[in-house]
DNA sequence: CATGAATGAGAATTCATTCAT
DNA sequence: TATGAATGAATTCTCATTCAT
């Protein structure tokens, strides 16, 4: 009996821990890291203020594993492409294009994770993610390069302007409203485009 | 009986408003706009926080002030660029270049104005300042394409990629410390080829 | 999982509102509006500042909720009268009585809200509560003309001069200080033998 | 010449200490105690903040000075009706006119020294003024109770009543705003009649 | 373990008063 | 003496965190 209560006790904790993560996403999304109050998360999640703080241990802990979490997705997902078949130009177009389209659909944290300081614990997470970002353009730049399919260049600095480059246009002229489905297309040709160029794709 | 206000004093205090201003610009550049309390400005420029409310009246618009003074400095050199001689790319080149430039010398306001939500006020600012930067660099290119420069593609998301780029570029792989001067030059040179390529340049 | 609010705790929260609207009710009637800071009412309730935006959205909402629920009890009072038997200069006489033997007895917000300018939304109660004290004489007054019982005459005017006699008998020549019980019966009679005789009853 | 020179200045001095205590009471008048800032009279009475500072030792002893000037001239007027001629209720409504003629023709403390808290020393004032108008309606009253023109009463109450209700008339349903003739000579003549029947005049 | 009321350290703003010019 | 810029204490309100129930 101990033990069946104890199982059912962890799924319910892990599902909280879920919701709360949810939550904050869902917020952060919306208002940027400061419109995400702890009251606000904890109405959000449909916990009490208290139980956040059974789950983490603070406000930016909390914070640096709902960004963490996001981008783990975000990244699996790149990572798939960067190292699926294709050439780099098409591979970096189809990452670049597939992480546009999702951000324009649902809540997206490309607000917050990419340029955002807050508390020194958030900032070095935030760093952290974009690094991670990074990491997967430049896989994709260095096979390229290494294939003969795009031109030597310094990596480092071609996956950061990729980074900022979607992200600009994601939050940009575009903002936070999900646009009709053909500017959609419209906007995510545009920018797989600009960065495929911008590499020395065909 | 009227009593002129003489002209050092005029001069203290135009002294003063820019101290302030600058306080402001190296604090946002330093730890954003969150870091930068009006106690901390005022300390910074070494005036009483209270003395702050005489030169602006209230921190949301010393904050606009600071933002749009920085823009327009910017702003002025890119667009003496952009009319200037030379081909689309060539202008394109020289624009980034000269802004990534400036960037890795002094403290730059590159993170505050691109992307961080504050108050509506400040946020309004950050938006008209980010929009100023984009239509310089949408009159590059829309001359390139006139001229048959550049091919066609669509200006407002060429433009906020590459706003993007440059702005990620300098906020992410280097951050806030001035690097050496080999470094900085070979940055400069990627920026520029990435943002050149990008939109179709040779 | 939904909580239950424990009765208990709910008695406490009523009882610290109360506790909050009679601190502020007590401060107010010894210093007036300006030295019931929002520190002060908190301390006086045995609470913290923050917890007083738990219960108010703020001090000017405090304040007015103050003043009002004083006002509530106090005309509830003497609309009973007023409506009650009797020719209108004895009903008059036994309002003005019953006002000024409540007042004498507890602390009283006769100083608060007659006249005191502060910000505009405790300003407009104030006023609200002035006319609602007045609305209840001039009803005596016109039942009194009505049945022959008193002369004819503004009762706008006189309304107003009897709230202003006795709220100025209240505060003027005794202060806050409680008079001994005979003194204070005097005061009765004569605040209430000019109200009546002011109005030209017997 | 040091006399010439310092006769000059005196006279300036004086004019500068009567224009300060003009814009007091102007500024008192219009915005109560609360409006008054340092800064406002200053620049009411067209001189620096730091000025005032030469001519009263802090802003309470100015507001004291205020009050004083003004309610000395008041009851002088006040004093004269009372010890001129006529039958005590002749002189109590006459006393009462004059003085919400005069109030009602231009700015007026009566909001601010009958009821109106603030700091020590100005409430000091305060009530000291109220007292020396008191003491007018009681000389009137006395002399009318000792030549039979009134009846027995207690004077302090009656006194009291009296400036309370004059004072409400005043602020309360008129308001500061200039009344047409019309009404302002209605408006006397209801309060005259109020307060010499309050007292037992004819 | 969950709750949400309470805490209290800030942060922005105001304004009487001072003091260098 | 006059000026008005500068000061800084005081005040309102916010919100992460704690803790009795």
């Amino acid at each position: 009996m101990a033990y069946r209560r104890s199982a059912l006790m962890e799924e319910r904790l892990a599902a909280n821990r879920e919701r709360i993560l949810d939550a904050t996403r869902e917020l952060i999304s919306r208002g940027g890291l400061r419109e995400a109050r702890v009251d606000a998360v904890a109405q959000a999640a449909g916990l009490s203020t208290g139980a956040i703080y059974r789950y983490f241990p603070s406000k930016a802990e909390l914070f640096v594993d709902a960004l963490e979490a996001a981008v783990d997705r975000e990244v699996a997902i790149l990572e798939r492409i960067a190292e699926g078949p294709g050439s780099a130009p098409e591979r970096l177009g189809a990452a670049v294009a597939s992480f546009v389209d999702r951000a324009l659909r649902g809540p997206n944290l490309a607000y917050a994770f990419i340029v955002e300081p807050t508390e020194a614990d958030v900032d070095a997470a935030r760093i952290r993610c974009r690094m991670r970002f990074g990491e997967v353009f430049k896989s994709i730049l260095r096979s390229g390069i290494a294939r003969g399919e795009l031109p030597d260049q310094d990596v480092d600095v071609s996956a950061a302007c990729i980074v900022g480059a979607f992200t600009e246009a994601l939050v940009g002229p575009i903002g936070p409203s999900t646009p009709e489905r053909a500017d959609r297309d419209r906007l995510i040709d545009s920018v797989r485009g600009f960065c495929v160029a911008a590499v020395g794709g065909p």
